[in-house]
DNA sequence: CTTTAATCTTATCGTTGTTAAGATATTAAC
DNA sequence: GTTAATATCTTAACAACGATAAGATTAAAG
């Protein structure tokens, strides 16, 4: 908070809170930089002494989302016991964060898709794969069998808000249900 | 062609081939209905004529490409002539698709994400799953096998972008070895 | 205290989607 | 074939947008 009216103080985070908060409501579709900045207090050039341009901006609030879904994964990492299930938990992880905000998903791989070889979620989900899977595996299957889990659960990521394909109110079960139809030993 | 000058005489489907070999070089992003209307020859106000808005342009675009893709699908159906190698064919068409014309795949599952039940792509693909492995598997199973490969070859699709992922040399290949790696039937 | 840098405002620009009112050509009715 | 109705286009205008330049205000550094 400023003391005066002149400085805001806080402009740039608060931004990115109303504009996180927008694109969970509205998608990022009409997210204008004008009203951004009219509902922080504002004028409407202010926000260009803290972001580039609008792109800048978004990649901002991409990377914090991108952060905030990397904490949902390590933590389900973290808190399975079961190490056979732990692919599986992560999935569910995985599905469950973009179910929550169902708009992040569009807006996070829809402009500029990350980089995998240095996107963290992926990497981090590839060390669980090896860490599951390595031994059964030789190097060959191993690569694929990652490429193959990751789009699955990716895929399945942006499925679910279709109505009907999976039922909300089971989400880990049938999740569970889906990622283990598969195999990948053999 | 017109005669004259004043009416154009084709302005809608020039509109739309134009915006689909925009968005095939540029993306969606920067389409605009004045450039376009602009490299058409006629008014910015033109389009209107024809269609509602520029969501309802996009859309025109969006099931042009939507009908396109269906014919890839339906013809390496067709062309397959080994049952067992229905599903592989039918991936390795939906992936290339999409590397041929990375920018169609953004948008058209971006914005307004289709409807599963009624999207031909998928009820088709839903069809020859059934075709292939429906005497292997109960009914359960088949639910969850249907979308389990939906979402990974979707996913996949959505990747095959990414540099260094996939070799652009050798699609067909890479694609059977990753499709291969899963096995549903268990 | 003075200087420097960061942050904000005001004013302005070009571009965009869209609409209204009217002009022109095509089609249909008689 | 002339007229009436319809489809298609132009011109003109509007509000909203992203962005920039020039200058005001405050905070930080010396």
């Amino acid at each position: 908070m400023a003391k005066n009216s002149y400085h805001h103080g806080n402009l740039k985070n608060e931004l990115i809170e109303k504009g996180l908060e927008y694109i969970d409501r509205n998608g990022v579709e009409s997210l204008s930089m004008r009203k951004l900045a009219e509902s922080a207090g504002v004028s409407c050039a202010a926000p260009y002494s803290h972001f580039k341009n609008k792109q800048d901006f978004l990649k901002a609030i991409q990377d914090y989302i991108t952060e905030r879904f990397m904490d949902v994964l390590t933590a389900a990492a973290e808190y399975c016991r079961d190490r056979s299930r732990l692919l599986i938990e992560l999935g569910i992880s995985y599905v469950r964060f973009f179910y929550k905000n169902p708009l992040y998903y569009s807006f996070l791989f829809n402009r500029n898709f990350p980089d995998l070889e240095t996107y963290s979620p992926f990497l981090f989900f590839r060390e669980c794969v090896i860490m599951t899977l390595g031994k059964d595996l030789d190097e060959d299957k191993l690569r694929y069998g990652v490429i193959a889990l990751w789009s699955m659960v990716h895929g399945l990521a942006g499925l679910i808000t279709v109505e009907g394909l999976i039922d909300p109110e089971h989400i880990p079960e049938e999740i569970e249900k889906i990622l283990t139809t598969v195999d990948i030993r053999r």
